[in-house]
DNA sequence: TACAGTCCTGTAAGCGCTAACAGCCCCACC
DNA sequence: GGTGGGGCTGTTAGCGCTTACAGGACTGTA
């Protein structure tokens, strides 16, 4: 549609200087005289030379971009904002730099394909993932392509060289501490799932917080992070330890179940029952009670992420991170 | 960190080809035996061999990757999901081509800059254009780029060439006429912003039901779309217009303040007052009582921007295209 | 047998950039 | 006046691919 694109050498052309010295200019590199520089500098302008990526990449073999891949295709992640959040963290820093941002969700098996591609083509200079599952295939792929890469969140059973990931347990530990600070005593928990790091470290938090203020960690119930589970839970609790006056829940769509389940059962919240749920998803100040919780810093796990990634791409070794979150109190504890 | 990856050139000499011949079997170019075609696909799986993207683009002038961006920083585009689901949308069409999706947030200053980086130095082949403001500058820059473009939604002032859209009218109007279905008759309105597209489709379709109707289109509140212009609007037309039975909300968020006012002046709803919203957003289902709204496709917006921009690359002229919305019946109304 | 027409294949010239290399000039120092 | 060492610059060989172009090997036809 468009005449081509000016070129390097019609940049050097014009500002009557080689190639070499318009490249050393671009990238700004040492050796170039004021006057020079100054020349290929409006010829640059003039021109509305913008250097072709392509040929940089393939001059460079640098590609000028990294990777974000989204591993799982559970809703779930999507409901707390968690995709976008994440993805402004992410552009935020790498707003400062000149990389550029590829996308890939890779929940199926061609995403997957994709994603090797990607890999084996060298199409991205680092990678990103999200919201992998244990002993997920993305996993080892990037590990496998020698490719810097930096993971959000942990896995249970081989924790990755670099990734960043919200303090869980301080979390959990935080919501129950505040449950005994306001006088509870009879603490129960339904659990997420105990095969995933942060069904683990919530759990573990829980029973910290109890053990160490001397109160029983025996009221337990099991779920898998969804609503359903929750209120399955709640009821189990319920039965099997009728004086329990608080109850942490793993997850708030968990939490939402157990609400519900507790006013078909005629308990007042707080009053009776005091709830915390995990995660501040986006219907948490919705419920009734407004549900108190614990949010997650997954803006700045994106930022965190990046700016890690930029310290592997510089041949740099960060160490991993562990982010801390915040107990937000409503009306449910 | 790893060896080099292997070139077509070590394919070509594997397979005992020149290679041009590899290059063809690769872009399944006729004029190729089976023998060599056998002999190329052999050594490469032995190989693993993968084209390097860089090359490729350098060669064919072509980028592999096309770019979505996002200029609105308006928070409340990410509260419906919105984001998300458009992702998945045009991923799964992309996920039928071997085109990379490039993502760009625009709102800032240095977000235009990157963007004008990434059309001038071709580093997409094609555009998706997201959420802009009236007269954003994004729009001209993508044009004059001379890049095929594609827009989601439309502005009111000069309509893009080539744009999906939410059937914005037929929504609104399917809202009020389901208020009529039920009985009502002095149905009021709560508008968004009358300078987008959007806002003013919407009052259009509002006010296209009710005159069809023999009804009064004359009970109108000006709102912006955010919660407390909602809440707002809600008083006036109390005041104004006691006798109101149904009032359409151009916004779930107005329409969550809408509803909060109602309940503060004593009117029930759906009884007193049938309220009905826009955009589905994942809390109009926990509001008291749960929100009648109207669902735009937003998934299927981002599926056929993404068909649209590829046809569009492929030389083709499509045309434009409304997507039907969809009532969603809850208990509001 | 000669000829044109098909297929297939190899060769090589780019695509637009970077970076190593080699020169040049100029200054400082002895 | 000779020597050495910078700083600057031009030249050029790639980076790994695609794609004319120019054959060569066949086939079918005259």
């Amino acid at each position: 549609m468009n005449t081509r694109p000016p070129t390097l050498e019609e940049v050097a052309q014009r500002a009557g200087v080689s190639t070499g010295t318009v490249s050393r200019v671009i990238n700004n590199a040492r050796h170039v005289s004021d006057k020079s520089r100054r020349a290929v500098q409006s010829a640059i302008t003039e021109l509305g030379y913008v250097p072709n990526t392509a040929a940089r990449s393939l001059a460079t073999a640098r590609r000028g971009a990294v990777v974000l891949v989204i591993s799982s295709d559970d809703p779930a992640l999507f409901a707390n904002l968690f995709f976008a959040e994440v993805i402004t963290g992410v552009n935020a820093v790498l707003e400062e730099t000149d990389l550029q941002l590829m996308l890939l969700l890779a929940a199926s098996a061609r995403g997957r394909e994709r994603f090797a591609k990607v890999l084996q083509s060298r199409g991205a200079d680092g990678v990103m993932l999200l919201a992998l599952k244990e002993n997920d295939p993305l996993s080892k792929m990037a590990e496998d392509s020698g490719l810097p890469a930096v993971h959000g969140g942990r896995s249970l059973d081989r924790p990755p060289q670099w990734y960043v990931d919200a303090d869980n347990r301080g979390g959990a530990r935080a919501a129950v501490e505040h449950l005994i600070a306001s006088g509870r005593r009879n603490i129960a928990t339904i659990t997420g799932e105990l095969d995933t790091h942060a069904g683990m470290s919530r759990f573990m938090g829980f029973r910290e917080a109890t053990v160490l203020a001397g109160l029983s960690d025996a009221r337990v119930a099991h779920g898998d992070f969804s609503e359903t589970s929750g209120a399955a839970g709640m009821k189990l609790l319920l039965d099997d330890h009728p004086d329990l006056d608080a109850v942490f829940v793993a997850s708030d769509a968990m939490a939402t179940g157990a609400l519900s389940v507790l006013r078909e059962r005629g308990k007042r919240v707080p009053e009776d029952v005091a709830v915390v749920g995990f995660n501040d998803i986006v219907t948490a100040q919705h419920t009734r009670p407004a549900l108190t919780t614990v949010r997650q810093p997954i803006e700045a796990l994106g930022r965190e992420m990046t700016r890690m990634l930029l310290r592997l791409l510089n041949g740099e070794r960060p160490t991993s991170l562990i982010l801390p979150t915040e107990l937000v109190v409503r009306d449910s504890a």
